[in-house]
DNA sequence: CAAACATTATTTTTT
DNA sequence: ATAATGTTTG
């Protein structure tokens, strides 16, 4: 590649922010302008131009897809040239450097790393323990403020309590930080924030990184926090090359604590910095464009900043106002079979919605009329019960003193160990002053019921096999190993039951996992390695466009994503924006980027709905439309605010729920052949889809659940 | 000790 | 409305 190739394919401000190497530059990039292609040729120039060592170069993303993608774009400009270089999200980063320094911290290589579940349980403990109520000390209130504060780099013992409230609160916290220690763990937040101490605390620490990155770039800018801030100032500190790409009307994440001051003071901070702005788009319409900008104006928090693009007018924006969500649902399904039917592909369509709770209805529609469609986020792998188990199995292998996965799996699946026994393996680990681990290869524990004796010298037999296994072998062989050895893999199949098979899929697709993990970190294909990746995983980075899939998913999951075609739901008041957010403005504001951020996804189509009439918590509420539809200019909309599409759409429901399935049609009544059970008679259908669950009464074996996608049925009448 | 049953929180967004 | 949690019963 040649330097004219930069100059051909950038515009002139994106070229400047590349050639920008040196010193600090802030690059102030409206939607759909290029930041993702400034920084991936930035990088690419550094290396094939400057001829700088790829593992001087430290690009921090906002997920590990984003870092994945990054990787992959600047590794076919460079011709495969890159290894060495640190791509990866501030938690990926800093669980490098924790692993490779965080002893000088006090803090073991083999760390856990808990998640908002695995730290809500821990918290649980520590307020039972302190001999309070979890009822009205809520963890997860605390955890909350807690995070806070260490996003802002406080930490317990620098927190001074005043008010009595507070007092109680600064002992919990401590007691948490406590037990984290003890368990040999940290959380997401400690994650930056000891590494921001480890780098102020140590400067032979700190000169070793930062002299190693000669040259620093952060993606997402806007949605960083204090702490991440402080965290790239010092990891630049050497060489002052520094560049971050950021939109302030795209921060959507202050919830998360993160500061859009930090683009503010930026320039402050580096008296240098050169400025650039990014203001040409070139993903939507000027439709889209125009429609998105006029809403964000109303915004006062803001730099002003025009986008503008050389692209066609292009289509109206669609707006419909339907009676209730499953209208909603409905119309959507039906308007994307027919973008699908005059040619659009799958992939290049996204349904977007403010709140996970409303990809249930919208996917049964969407099956309905077999559309074939991927939702991301909601419920996220790593999340899945049978998945936490066998991690949990999989962390106390390489971290013996982590407690949480103890308890989680201790009993899973059954070997006798009940709250009797727990109890008094916990009281035995605290007198000793160990974790439940140690506390049980100690062996003391005559006083208890001979099952659950074995129940615990099984469990401990089975884990130290498990830990020479891991000394020798590869991440997938064992998670495969861990599956069948811990007798997981017999339990769902015993059980057979169709949730157990759902089960047993996910945990398959886990052994992939593990082997592809294998494959492709030849350097350290360990369990442990993959580990830490896993514990870093978020929902977004699962996703896979595949050619004919629609995309399920919140808004703030699609930062960063584009589609020809974007459906917005549930635009109303209380909804988006939500309600909380209504009271303050900072909040409005922040849902105002949202819906901005949304619209921006789309290059050539956008619909809007609202619905007059949805459900919250079982019962139904009249919402009013979103303000956010009323500050588009009318004649940037289509379908008027009045009308309503054709009402036969909308009629509710059918209660006669009929399955297509192979040709024939399946209903109550159906009488189908199963290659074990034999005929039966169908009694319900419930879902749709492969995802149907039957009801099915067979004469011998009784009336059993079947989902359809698993079931080899065929239909007899 | 485990299954069945009743009750309660949950819906903002996530590394 | 549903999932997660707590309580009772066999």
């Amino acid at each position: 590649m040649s330097l004219s190739k930069f100059s051909e394919d950038l515009n002139d401000m994106q070229l400047e922010g590349v050639l920008a190497t040196e010193g600090p530059v802030l690059v102030l990039a409206g939607a759909g302008s290029g930041k993702t292609r400034l920084l991936t040729y930035k990088i690419a120039y550094l290396v094939l131009e400057l001829g700088i060592d790829p593992r001087a170069i430290l690009g921090v993303t906002f997920t590990n897809k984003a870092a994945g993608e990054m990787r992959e774009r600047v590794q076919s400009l460079c011709g495969g040239s890159l290894a060495g270089v640190w791509l990866g999200t501030f938690h990926a980063t800093c669980g490098k450097m924790l692993r490779m320094d965080g002893d000088k911290i006090g803090l073991a290589e083999n760390y856990s790393i808990y998640d908002d579940l695995d730290q809500k349980r821990l918290m649980k403990e520590v307020i039972t323990e302190a001999g309070l109520d979890p009822k009205e000390y809520d963890p997860k209130r605390i955890l909350g403020a807690i995070s806070g504060f260490k996003n802002r780099l406080v930490c317990a013992e620098d927190f001074v309590p005043s008010t009595k409230d507070e007092k109680a609160f600064a002992k919990l916290w401590t007691a948490y930080q406590d037990a984290l220690k003890t368990n040999n763990a940290v959380d997401f937040d400690d994650m930056i924030l000891l590494t921001v101490r480890l780098l102020q605390e140590h400067e032979e620490v700190r000169r070793k990184y930062s002299r190693k990155f000669q040259y620093v770039l952060v993606d997402e800018f806007q949605d960083t926090n204090h702490a991440q801030y402080e965290l790239i100032k010092l990891l630049s500190g050497y060489h002052g090359n520094i560049t971050v790409v950021g939109d302030d009307d795209q921060s959507i994440y202050s919830w998360r604590g993160a500061e859009v001051r930090n683009i503010l003071e930026f320039p402050d901070d580096f008296t240098s910095a050169k400025i650039i702005r990014l203001e040409q788009n070139y993903r939507s319409t000027t439709t889209i464009l125009k429609a998105a900008s006029s809403v964000v104006a109303n915004n006062s928090e803001r730099h002003e900043k025009t986008l503008w693009t050389n692209g066609a007018e292009g289509d109206k924006i669609k707006l419909y106002k339907l009676p209730d969500e499953y209208a909603e649902a409905k119309l959507i399904a039906r308007s994307i079979k027919d973008e699908i039917d005059s040619g659009t592909s799958g992939k290049d369509i996204a349904v977007l919605y403010r709140i996970n709770a409303h990809s249930r209805l919208l996917e049964e529609a969407l099956t309905k009329l077999q559309i074939p469609h991927i939702i991301i986020g909601g419920i996220r792998f790593f999340e899945r019960a049978e998945i936490k188990d066998i991690m949990a199995y999989l962390r106390l292998i390489y971290n013996p003193d982590d407690d949480i996965s103890f308890s989680r799996v201790v009993n899973m699946p059954r070997r006798g160990v009940g709250l009797k026994s727990m109890c008094r393996l916990k009281e035995l680990s605290r007198a000793a002053g160990t974790s439940l681990y140690r506390t049980l290869i100690g062996g003391n524990l005559e006083d208890l019921t001979p099952n659950s004796r074995k129940g615990f010298a099984d469990f401990l037999e089975l884990i130290e096999e498990l830990r020479l296994t891991a000394k020798k072998s590869d991440a997938g062989e064992v998670v495969a190993q861990t599956l069948r050895e811990s007798g997981y893999l017999s339990m769902l199949e015993q059980d057979g039951g169709l949730e157990a098979r759902a089960r047993l899929e996910n945990l398959s697709e886990l052994v992939n996992s593990g082997i592809e993990f294998a494959n492709t970190h030849p350097e350290d294909p360990s369990i442990n390695a993959y580990i830490i990746e896993a514990s870093l995983l978020s929902g977004i980075d699962e996703y896979q466009p595949d050619e004919e899939s629609v995309s399920l998913m919140t808004v703030h999951a699609a930062k960063g994503l584009e589609f020809d075609s974007v459906y917005i739901c549930g635009l109303e008041e209380g909804l988006f924006p939500i309600g909380r957010s209504m009271e303050s403005n900072s909040e409005l504001e922040e849902e105002r980027r949202l819906f901005y951020v949304a619209v921006t996804r789309a290059r050539k189509n956008v619909s809007l709905m609202w619905a007059t009439s949805r459900h919250y918590f079982g019962d139904e509420r009249i919402g009013a439309r979103s303000r956010f539809i009323d500050e588009i200019p009318e004649e940037l909309l289509e379908g008027d605010k009045k009308t309503m599409p054709p009402e036969e759409i909308f009629q509710r429901h059918s209660s006669s729920k009929v399955e297509k399935f192979a040709g024939g049609a399946i209903n109550p009544g159906t009488i189908v052949e199963h290659p074990f059970f034999g005929r039966g008679q169908v009694q319900a259908v419930k879902g749709w889809g492969e995802n149907a669950v039957l009801t099915v009464a067979f004469p011998k074996y009784g009336t059993k659940k079947l989902l359809l996608k698993y079931a080899d049925l065929s239909i007899v009448r």
